[in-house]
DNA sequence: ATGGAGGCGCACA
DNA sequence: CTGTGCGCCTCCA
């Protein structure tokens, strides 16, 4: 019996697509299942992924642009540095221009955020 | 069962 | 800008 495609799972699907140079916010990639309120379920997701994961979870990062604090410290600078090796810059603050780097699945029909 | 905390986000003050 | 509250769901003690 095939069940049905898990929350986690259709995260993982969706962060797969994330192009090189692009990213997610954890609210966005909610909202693109259709679980629009569950933005910090997407977070629990990935904080749930394991080391040897093929994902480029560095792409996914919060609604302000930043890359998010969590407990290990070290992850949050590998992250950066990821993001950096694939051309994106930081802020002065830290922080990525969403309305140049956000990743946008669907390149036209999209005029609110 | 209950209460915190967690890679969030949004509205308000 | 910061802080607080609430909604959401999962994990864990």
């Amino acid at each position: 019996m095939s069940a049905p495609p898990s929350f986690n799972d259709r995260i993982y699907r969706l962060v797969a697509r994330i192009p090189r140079g692009k990213v997610a916010t954890y609210g966005q990639l909610a909202r693109l299942i259709g679980a629009p309120t569950r933005a910090r379920q997407v977070g629990y997701a990935m904080a749930a992924l394991k080391g040897g994961t093929t994902l480029p979870w560095h792409r996914v990062i919060n609604s302000k642009g930043e890359v998010s604090r969590r407990k290990v410290y070290g992850a949050e600078l590998t992250q950066r540095m990821l993001l950096v090796k694939e051309g994106m810059r930081f802020n002065p603050r830290g922080r990525l221009d969403l309305d140049q780097y956000q990743w946008q699945p669907r390149a036209v029909a999209r005029k609110k955020r």
